[in-house]
RNA sequence: GCCUGGGUAAUGUAGAGGCCUAUCAUGAAGCCCUGUCGAGGCUUCGACUCGGGUUCGAAUCCCGACUCGGGCGCCA
């Protein structure tokens, strides 16, 4: 049987004088001598527990007072209507059980008293995620997450899983983390495109996985880890790209809606305006002839990826989420469709926030001899490709499909300064542990 | 990989060659206090990342190591 009665949201003084066990860490004690008050912490807030010298025993309290803070305790007592107590009502304990004590120093202060520097928080993460503010981060990724899943239930998609141990050949473009798989050298994915691709021909249609991808990149940024978690989706039977980038916004959108108003954001004090449909979409093009003649960025030349000084300005003139579309076909990766009547252009696009890219996808190559040659182009091997490519030999449908990164869509969310505040266990170029 | 700024108690900080056996707050320990809610009052505890150097004298200046941050690149 669980210890815990109720949780902290479910008690109210309108319950005075019914019996109840509360359990959970103790936040604050306060001593005024003849009375003694413990704060405890559960997962949806606080209770006050109170022992007046007169009303419990001189054991109870002796025992209490030698409680450290952070330590886990179960409280039975009786709910009391109070109006001098926080919510009202406090509980008079007749038991108290110490079911964890603990050490002190605490590695970080969990009342808000004191701040704490990101790295030090994530060095005790456990116990940073007991402070409200972390907490209701973490709380919102899950709220961010469930929502991404039933918006993607709703629009008729099938939740797949792909392994993330490759034997080699992705798509290129990034460096890999290389492990022993056995007696062979096996690699792990750095994105499920090519997976998800190959579920194109299997006639689930409309497919998506979440799940964590792996990059070896020595990158050294506030937006950038050696692990993220991507959601990818990929869609059967699509005229062109812009299908996909309109499942891409309305996710968004609905995701915002979603999380706007929920008790994680208040406790963040976050206003979340609703991105509105649809999203500008600006082509590759129209971005060079844009930031042609800005002081605040270098030479452009066309053909190039968008450097981070021009992620920036166009934030800045745009304003809110947009698209950057038909990208040139050299800089996105081989998968990528030709514009039939432009080929130099491809059927592709980034989706931006001012602050930075959030997804990149393409309406992709359906046609095997196509696909066979710009691997071939890219000075890649097609035949280590092979697995992949069959997909492609036996009826393969038009689709299209992106990937966008949770990360980066809760620290936009949230307005978090570090991509670290929107990972429970970051992995960067220096991190492997906790 | 490049540029740049840091590292002082358990946490967050003050400090700019002698005023430092180092400031303040949180915390911990003890005492006082029956309504706290960042409780209050009194006392106590606890730190200059490491190794060299300059100097009569170094937390402070210089060099190196380790380590953290910010910007860029790479990348998404």
């Amino acid at each position: 049987m669980i210890i815990r009665t109720h949780y902290s949201n479910q008690l109210s003084p309108e319950m005075s004088g019914e019996a109840v066990t509360i359990a959970g860490w103790v936040h604050e004690t306060r001593d005024l001598g003849g009375i003694y008050f413990i704060v405890l912490r559960d997962r949806e807030g606080f209770i006050q527990v109170t022992m007046p010298k007169k009303k419990v025993s001189a054991e109870l309290l002796e025992m209490a007072r030698g409680i450290s803070r952070e330590s886990v305790v179960a409280v039975e007592g009786d709910i009391k209507s109070e109006d001098r107590a926080p919510g009202k009502f406090e509980i008079i304990p007749s038991k108290i059980i110490l079911l964890s004590m603990a050490e002190v120093p605490l590695p970080l202060d969990t009342t808000g008293k004191v701040g704490a520097e990101l790295d030090t928080r994530i060095d005790s993460r456990f116990m940073d995620v007991r402070r409200t503010e972390t907490a209701a981060v973490f709380r919102t990724r899950s709220n961010v997450l469930r929502a991404v899943r039933n918006f993607f239930h709703e629009n008729g998609f099938v939740e797949i899983n792909t392994s993330k141990i490759v034997a080699t050949a992705t798509e290129g473009g990034t460096e890999l983390f290389p492990i022993t798989y056995f007696d062979r050298e096996a690699f792990l994915n750095q994105s499920p495109q090519l997976y998800k691709q190959m579920m194109m021909a299997s006639g689930l249609d409309r497919a998506y996985e979440i799940a964590p991808i792996f990059r070896a990149e020595e990158h050294d940024t506030r937006r950038h880890l050696n692990e993220v978690t991507s959601i990818d989706v990929e869609v059967s039977f699509v005229e062109e790209h812009n299908d996909v980038m309109e499942i891409l916004e309305r996710l968004i959108n609905y995701v915002y809606r979603e999380i706007a108003g929920t008790p994680e954001l208040k406790a963040l004090s976050i206003e979340l305006p609703i991105p509105e449909l649809p999203f500008r979409r600006i082509t590759y093009d129209e971005v060079i002839s844009m930031l042609q003649d800005d002081p605040n960025v270098g030479d452009i030349e066309w053909g190039s990826d968008l450097d981070t000084a021009c992620e920036k300005e166009l934030g800045k003139m745009v304003g809110e989420h947009y698209f950057i579309i038909d990208w040139p076909t050299d800089s996105k990766p081989f998968y990528a469709m030709p514009h039939e009547d432009k080929p130099e252009l491809s059927k592709s696009f980034d989706l931006m926030h001012p602050r930075m890219e959030l997804a990149s996808g393409a309406q992709r190559i359906h046609d095997y001899a196509l696909l066979r040659e710009r691997i071939e182009a890219k000075g890649l091997n097609p035949d280590s490709f092979d697995f992949y490519l069959k997909a492609f030999r036996y009826g393969m449908p038009p689709h299209a499909g992106w990937g966008l990164g949770a990360e980066r869509l809760l620290m936009t969310m949230l307005n978090l300064g570090n991509i670290r505040e929107a990972v429970l266990f970051p992995r960067d170029r220096r991190r492997l542990s906790p």
